[in-house]
DNA sequence: AGAACATATCTGCTTTGGCGGATGTGTCAA
DNA sequence: TTGACACATCCGCCAAAGCAGATATGTTCT
């Protein structure tokens, strides 16, 4: 029961909601979330510790970088809820600048930063 | 999106989880719930505010009683969420407990006290 | 080795939220 | 109106978790 309940609470953050909409365009690491957030660093990390801890994603190191992704999630507790979760989230105003400022930094991106 | 993130905390702890659990079977009355789970009645009032206070229930006072309803869930959110959850939480053991005990306790229950 | 960068963790602080037990409030019945 | 009951809220306390900024760690390039 308090695992079920550690599950919701990692998404029970706006920070944390944010993120897990991203991740839902792929794999992402620290950096194009700290931009897309706009928001510092230290609280990214922060909640993706958060998120990696109750289960809902996985990191994967690639050189300097880090990449996080969501999970394929069995149980499928989390499917159903991030399912439920995302059809609204994702309208969501702060969702959908996030998601802006994302596919603009992309666009400028310099060509030698993280794939 | 803070309103949303408040909507998923409602649901990020294991008395109000095992609360909403047994309101899915129709309205109860804090003393209901007071026994079903065991617990001290000022903490199943704490839960009940604060579920409250989120939109996940609403009270209805009769008598000396005050009974509990889970509201049907517009924005739709919360009714994939809670379908969602419930299916698994409803398997809980800790909820099987929780509703063995509320038969028993209805079984038992004086014909006098609330209905 | 050392500089530069990405990320994680620590520090010091504040807020939130959990708890049990005591007390306040509302309702009914005698 | 007093007593009994149902429920809500307050109290003092403690643990969890939020934050920004500073610092530590790990990696790559020169």
């Amino acid at each position: 029961m308090e695992k079920i309940a550690e599950t919701l609470k990692a998404l029970s953050d706006p920070t944390r909601l944010r993120i897990v909409n991203l991740l839902r365009l792929g794999e992402l690491c620290v950096c194009d979330l700290t931009e897309a957030l706009q928001t510092p660093q230290s609280k990214v990390s922060r909640h993706l510790a958060f998120l990696k801890n109750a289960g809902w994603v996985r990191a994967r190191r690639s050189g300097k970088w880090v990449h996080y992704l969501l999970l394929d999630s069995e149980p499928s507790l989390q499917a159903s809820v991030v399912e439920a979760l995302t059809k609204h989230v994702s309208k969501h105003p702060v969702c959908i600048e996030d998601e802006r400022r994302y596919f603009d930094y992309l666009a400028t991106k310099p060509s030698h930063s993280c794939d």
